[in-house]
DNA sequence: GTCCTGATCCTCT
DNA sequence: GAGGATCAGGACG
């Protein structure tokens, strides 16, 4: 069951929450890929960490986007993240996927990023996006259709979702905003 | 044009 | 636990 247009209008801090425990699905032409999505970080209009703090760009417009979009950015000269885009459309507002929990295509995942621990396979921004296959070719890509999207999480007990500061950001100390999300005691996010 | 910074990860020690 | 790799975007002149 695919999540819908109307799932990601929601607050993007709901959002970031909700997506807990959905699957990220990515169907190449190497193979499917599948990750349960077990951390998030919110990024909201205003604020001064996103990247949209300072209005459009060229490399930032995905986020101002329609609800459900991918947004999908390059960073440190080697490395890309992928976000979601929530909120309507002109309202730059995404949610940072961080983690996943390998389900899925795992031998296809070691294929891109290397043999490795399953553990350490999608610990982490860019090494999610590495073993799932995902490109700046999928900036902008609407997440409501294949090949790229996110179903619904099959749980109906729900883990107790853990919330902190988020991760690598400047103001560190001073951060009070908590919107990383993630589950608790699971063992495959990317930092405690 | 030039400089600086960063929503990271890997490789040492 | 620390430091390096490596480059695009944005600020400033």
């Amino acid at each position: 069951m695919l999540l819908s247009k109307e799932f990601y209008l929601q607050p993007t801090e709901k959002v970031a929450q909700e997506l807990l425990g959905c699957y990220l699905v990515h169907e190449s032409p190497e193979g499917r890929t599948v990750g349960r999505i077990v951390e998030t970080e919110a990024y909201l209009e205003g604020d001064v960490a996103s990247h949209a703090y300072r209005g459009q760009t060229k490399r930032n417009s995905a986020m101002f986007g329609p609800p459900g979009t991918a947004y999908v950015y390059f960073i440190y000269g080697r490395y890309f993240c992928f976000n979601v885009v929530t909120r309507s459309a002109g309202v730059p507002e995404a949610v940072l996927i961080r983690a996943l929990e390998p389900i899925g295509g795992i031998d296809c995942m070691r294929q891109r990023i290397g043999d490795r621990p399953l553990h350490q396979l999608c610990n982490g921004p860019s090494k999610l996006v590495t073993a799932m296959g995902i490109t700046m070719a999928d900036n902008r890509r609407s997440l409501l259709v294949a090949p790229l999207y996110i179903t619904q999480k099959e749980d109906t007990e729900s883990r107790a979702i853990v919330t902190s500061t988020r991760i690598g950001l400047k103001e560190g100390r001073g951060d009070r905003h908590l919107l990383r999300y993630y589950l608790e005691g699971n063992t495959y996010i990317s930092k405690k």
